[in-house]
DNA sequence: CTAATTTCTTTACGCGCGTAAAAAATTATT
DNA sequence: AATAATTTTTTACGCGCGTAAAGAAATTAG
């Protein structure tokens, strides 16, 4: 790299030496030209840091080579984590991811939806917002554009969906909370934005049942997605009230969690198990930071890297077979009980 | 919206009675053509619901209507909230902005300057790694994009700064815990990547002697982003070899007390001011967790709103002056001390 | 109402690249 | 070496829009 500017393709094909309907297929794919060609261009790119005019290419390409990431949240750490994932993915396999974050509003994501389509994606792995979703609005964008759902699931959108086994938390905290001591009240908020938490909600009631224990639930009042306050606010209440069954309670999860603890530590119950605590918390995704509260806090963990992997590999899969599935997938991941302090 | 699908400028034109020239300087700028064909163009835009194609759009421009937008670390829930502002306003100005983030990786900030620039975008609004950064790749890619730095500095890059004036954050701090109680020790990475860590430390040493006072710095290993792990584990190290001077630690940021204080609560150290009280733990940048930790962290706010707005206000001046100031400008918004009840 | 000014229409060209078709060159097969 | 198969070159067109120039139309000023 050093030499003169060059302007264009049809410039960088003459001093590269190849003709450009050539150099343009290579850039479209480089395993579609013979191996002795793809070694002279990629000389030719490191001498002059060619790179084609991204608008140019992608207006006629009837399939760019986008692939479009929604998130609901940015703010929330699991998210960074996802993405970064993906991310990686999307440009090994020579992608250009585009990233996006609807920040908890339903317009924010209609908009972005429509800013998606023209994009002309490739793919969009899309995890909605879920409760607040406009489903018409998604409903139709999955129609135009080869899209799998992640995180959270809405019944019958996109070809496929990728996520984790609501079940499968909750399952494994109440199975260990009731073992090991008093049964585990559920603590959620009263009309949840994800619909993950009704999941949640629902296999606590089932595995209660099957334990042949007495479910409680306590719904918090609350909207929107500062869940920390929330919990904090709702755990106040909670504990002021007395509320509390049993000196268990299990959180629909992390976020929650971490605001009712904070609540229990300004109401001076101790949290932990054994003696000397007051009442035990457990909760789940294993967010960041739940390895850092005080105390650490007992949850049941996402499998992060198989479900942003196995993501991936279904869009991939999914724009290889022209951007439709005969049948629409679901993949769960189990979650993993990770035993901390909180419980 | 309704009628039969538009294809392409030329067709929009025709059925909403415009010439195409004239919509075309209307996408370009609405303002720009006279209200009452504003008001023709806009109904017809509802009724077909038309977008021009953003690829053919940018090919010629000179300028696109884009805006680059990096952080370097988006598990980080402060940049979640400073992108939703900087996105918004964005969008309310007539921008797309396009989010990236480094994940903590220098070769990922060149991949995206790199990228960025065959977006072509009208302006970036980059927060940089820091001490990891490729400055000459930076210093190369502002030469070629008007560029405003945000969060953290690299002296004499970009046409401008904005962010928080790490000096306020820390004369605030130390002079509130030196006058409520024993002076603060001041904890933090032995090798930070963020040049901000520096100049606190630089302030935290200038205030205790402007106070008469010894400093003490407590140099933690550790590198990368995993911030509370590194300040859970310095803290460890800290506490058993006994090194602390006072009662008092002042950490460089709150990701790092949070680590802190986790490792305090293990050692079974009562973190708060007052009678039963083992020490007093404070912090810098109002993380959006600090609230919720146990106790909640007394620490200095970023100055978000102005932070983020004066960022985005200066990078639109600067596209309207062509993309050069005439002398960098550098703009610090103070910090707020929030006394909560850690310290 | 006329002149000056602003805005719009008409016409026309080009941007950088995708892509199709036919011919030429290269490589593989027998 | 001759034939077949693959890859590349040549030639050519078009995508959807930006934009320039000249003239027509609408608006404003006097």
């Amino acid at each position: 790299m050093g030499e003169r500017k060059i302007k264009n393709m049809e410039e960088f094909a003459s001093v590269s030496g190849i003709s450009r309907p050539t150099v343009s297929k290579y850039f479209n794919d480089p395993t579609s030209v013979r191996a002795s060609t793809r070694a002279r261009i990629e000389a030719a790119i490191e001498q002059y840091g060619y790179r084609p005019n991204i608008y140019a290419m992608n207006q006629n390409r009837q399939l760019t080579k986008n692939i479009g990431v929604v998130v609901p949240y940015l703010a929330d750490p699991f998210f960074g984590e996802i993405v970064r994932v993906i991310e990686r993915r999307c440009i090994e396999a020579g992608f250009s991811p585009s990233l996006f974050s609807s920040h908890g509003e339903a317009e924010q994501e209609r908009d972005i939806l429509d800013t998606l389509r023209s994009l002309k994606p490739a793919g969009v792995l899309l995890a909605p917002l879920g409760r607040l979703s406009d489903k018409s609005a998604i409903e139709a964008f999955c129609r135009d554009v080869p899209t799998v759902l992640f995180d959270s699931n809405i019944d019958g959108m996109g070809e496929a969906f990728v996520g984790s086994d609501n079940y499968s938390f909750v399952s494994q905290t109440v199975e260990y909370l009731s073992r090991t001591g008093e049964p585990p009240s559920f603590f959620e908020m009263k009309t949840p934005a994800n619909p993950n938490a009704n999941k949640r909600r629902r296999a606590y009631l089932d595995m209660m049942e099957r334990l042949g224990l007495e479910p409680h639930v306590l719904q918090i009042d609350g909207s929107g997605w500062a869940f920390e306050e929330i919990g904090r606010k709702g755990g106040h209440d909670v504990l002021s009230r007395d509320a509390l069954p049993t000196n268990t309670v299990l959180c629909s999860n992390d976020r929650l969690a971490i605001g009712f603890m904070s609540a229990c530590f300004e109401a001076g119950r101790k949290v932990g198990r054994g003696a000397g605590h007051d009442l035990r918390v457990a909760s789940h995704d294993d967010h960041p930071f739940s390895r850092y509260t005080c105390p650490s806090l007992t949850t049941a963990a996402h499998d992060y890297a198989n479900v942003s992997g196995h993501a991936v590999e279904t869009l991939f899969r999914l724009i290889e077979s022209g951007g439709r599935f005969q049948t629409r997938e679901e993949t769960l991941f189990s979650a993993r009980l990770i035993m901390r302090d909180s419980a």
